[in-house]
DNA sequence: AAGACGAAAGTGGTTGA
DNA sequence: TCAACAACTTTCGTCTT
């Protein structure tokens, strides 16, 4: 699949709008394109769904497909569903002889009793379907689904899910996913699309956190960094200079408990002024979701400490 | 005129008693 | 449950480019 889609891009001869380049890295756990030789990201959620073969015949078709439904875990019986017939017929349409007959209806009984009743499992159809939603919404890649369904599987064996709305409990999931997979999505940007409030969904997170075996990382302002910056259509080494200061600032612990937001700002004014780049704050603040004021409170902050001098000369 | 600056007051969330 | 607290926001007057 993947000398598929290079081979697609090669073809159209996308270069970058930037630095013209024509080299592109994939991001996969984003869904991007990243310019390989100034950092650009080009386009977002660019998945290939089509088969990684070609096949010109119906044989060569069938004989290529080697699977059927892929397996998932984001159906609420991972897409390995079975369906038995009521009818009474076998595939050439022929009454059973008593003896199938009499099988095949304790295999149908054993079949309805061990998908239909369980509570766990009609919660999860409800789930899932809630969490199909969401991440569509927020436009969420695969994996990340994938990633969010096993948390909710994990939180609802352990009973977490009880006396909270399952709708919470969905969102949470899809929120540490990113977090995981360290895409940015905030919080707030996950309730928007949900009916919960923000509130409960910060309880349910916490909740899941605590109680299922999932480490998490802490959001990181580095993460932004690439959606900002294609924001605001800086140039490579202004991003890199960002991510730079960025690492220097977290490894003098300035960064715990601040807004990443404010940090990936502030990081990415500063890295504009010194490569003479320039963005006003004004423009970073809209991009980054903090205020002015906060950019300035942090980028003043990271000059005192990392001793970074500025030229007002630009 | 736009951008940067910083003070002051207010807000939502965390922590510790 | 409540108060203290840090981080962040809003607002606004002033200075700089």
């Amino acid at each position: 699949m993947t000398n598929m889609v290079r081979e697609r891009i090669a073809n159209k001869r996308i270069v970058c709008v930037s630095c013209g380049g024509a080299s592109f890295t994939e991001d996969h756990v984003r869904g991007e394109n990243i310019c390989t030789s100034c950092g650009l990201v080009v386009s977002e959620r660019t998945t290939d769904r089509g088969p990684e073969w070609r096949a010109f015949t119906t044989e060569e078709r069938n004989a290529r497909a080697r699977t059927g439904a892929p397996m998932t875990l984001t159906i609420a019986d991972r897409g390995l569903s079975t369906v038995i017939d009521w009818r009474n017929k076998d595939a050439s349409g022929r009454a059973l002889t008593s003896t199938t007959r009499a099988a095949i209806y304790r295999m149908r009984k054993w079949h309805i009793r061990s998908r239909l009743h369980s509570s766990q499992h009609r919660n999860l159809g409800i789930a899932m379907s809630e969490m199909e939603r969401l991440s569509s919404q927020l436009g969420i890649p695969r994996d990340v689904r994938e990633t969010a369904a096993l948390m909710y599987r994990k939180a609802l064996t352990k009973n977490l899910v009880r006396g909270r709305s399952i709708e919470s409990v969905v969102a949470a999931s899809v929120y540490l996913a990113c977090r995981i997979h360290r895409i940015p999505r905030r919080l707030d940007e996950v309730a928007t699309e949900t009916n919960v409030d923000r509130k409960q969904i910060g309880h349910a997170v916490r909740l899941v956190v605590s109680r299922v075996n999932i480490d998490v990382p802490l959001a990181s302002a580095k993460d932004l960094i690439p959606r900002l910056s294609s924001d605001l259509l800086l140039e490579g080494r202004t991003v890199k200079k960002a991510t730079e200061i960025i690492k220097n600032a977290e490894e003098k612990f300035v960064t715990i408990g601040k807004d990443p937001g404010g940090i990936a700002g502030a990081a990415l004014y500063i890295a504009g002024i010194v490569e003479k780049d320039r963005r006003t704050q004004r423009e970073i603040a809209n991009v980054s979701r903090v205020t002015e004021v906060t950019i300035r409170n942090r980028y003043k902050e990271l000059v005192r400490v990392l001793g970074i001098s500025i030229d007002i000369d630009s």
